[in-house]
DNA sequence: TATAATATTTAGGTTTACCTAAATGTATTT
DNA sequence: AAATACATTTAGGTAAACCTAAATATTATA
């Protein structure tokens, strides 16, 4: 299997097996990757045959040892590329995850030790996610959802849960950024929405979904 | 025929066209890229069909205008990168070509144009190979062969014909480098080799092979 | 111009990564 | 505990990109 497939296999197993302790399911893998669920079959018997995932017919997959480790080293690659396009190149955080999805395939420990140095060692990626270290080893966060706050308590934005083109641009409309501060100061009873002040100016009411998808510390 | 391969086809067919002006032969393609000449007879009739190269049986291929511009855009692109990688990330000259060699493939038009301003617009790449724009057009160099500089006229270096890594690392042992002033004291009769100055400095000897793959202007 | 040498194509295979659709297994609901 | 719904696997196919080896063209040489 090309390292391009078997990584993106590993890095939607680790993503689903995040969310579902068990591990992940075929046609959850499918979904993910747009591909079949027959073809999903055929692709985590050979990654069990290979060492990476823990395969048992009718099971959840889990990732190995070895598969966890490509799986975080892929996605280190992603989220140091995304920084590189921020920060270097000027592109918005609504722009890059599909350059990302390409660029994380690009194999040379070198390159990527010396673009996180070039980098200045980032600990997160655009779009707040924590970006592990070479031995894949990830700095804790400890951020909260915004529809978990209390009321009148001033706190800082520090990432999101859905990373959607429309999610991403809608935040960047209602200046909602990376590091602004928040506040709650009324949780409407009707439909638990909210209303927030931004950077200690007056602010305005978000819907109960956009608030849970909004982390902050 | 994925953009990968076809990119490397083509690419390969440009080399070759640059040096033999009829167009590239099957097995000399065979050969710069490492598979069969019968893989290559089944690439290039597709790639015929879709009008990127004028195939005929038995005859040498070159490149249509269609072609000939993803050619010039994947040498810009893997160019750029390169400067990239030694710019930016400090890598040396000799370790550059296959991390370029994957990079190139990247197709994003926004990124390269970005990263080709975020580079200010280089001309040409750490090797001093011109770097096309992106409508294709390459600056003309105009360097000549050191093996033809008159004896005493001191000249820039400014290009290498040879990319092999033993080479360039030859070259930096001897401080040989893109921009240091070259003169031609001696052609020794019995070999050809040359004794140069470097930078004024008394200088050594070069076999005329080496000597033939330095450009200078 | 035959003959030999060399280049190119063709024929028949393989592997990878996908597909559809049928078969089988597991889970949920009456 | 059957019946039904849903998930997973299996079976049989396809297309891309490679291979080897045989067949055929072209080119060079005697
Ligand atoms: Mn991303
Ligand atoms: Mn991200
Ligand atoms: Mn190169
Ligand atoms: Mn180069």
């Amino acid at each position: 299997m090309s390292s391009y497939v078997e990584e993106n296999y590993l890095k939607a197993i680790y993503k689903l097996t995040e969310r579902n302790k068990d591990g992940a399911y075929t046609n959850d893998i499918a979904y993910e990757l747009n591909v079949k669920p027959g073809t999903v079959t055929e692709a985590i018997k050979k990654l069990g045959e290979k060492g990476l995932i823990n395969y048992e017919k009718y099971k959840a997959v889990t990732l190995t040892k070895a598969g966890k480790m490509i799986a975080v080293k892929t996605i280190r690659k992603h989220r140091l590329w995304e920084v590189f396009l921020v920060e270097k190149l000027g592109f918005k955080w609504d722009e890059i995850h599909p350059m990302a999805e390409e660029l994380e395939h690009i194999n040379f420990e070198e390159l990527t030790e010396r673009l996180d140095n070039f980098l200045g060692h980032p600990e997160f990626d655009p779009h707040g996610d924590p970006i592990p270290n070479k031995d894949g080893v990830f700095s804790n966060h400890k951020s909260v959802k915004l529809t978990s706050i209390a009321l009148n308590t001033p706190v800082v934005m520090t990432g999101i849960e859905n990373h959607t083109t429309s999610f991403l641009q809608h935040l960047d409309k209602l200046g909602l950024k990376l590091g602004v501060q928040v506040a709650v100061k009324e949780i409407v009873d009707f439909d638990k929405s909210v209303l927030v002040s931004v950077n200690g100016k007056k602010g305005f009411y978000l819907s109960h979904d956009i608030a849970h998808n909004i982390l902050c510390k």
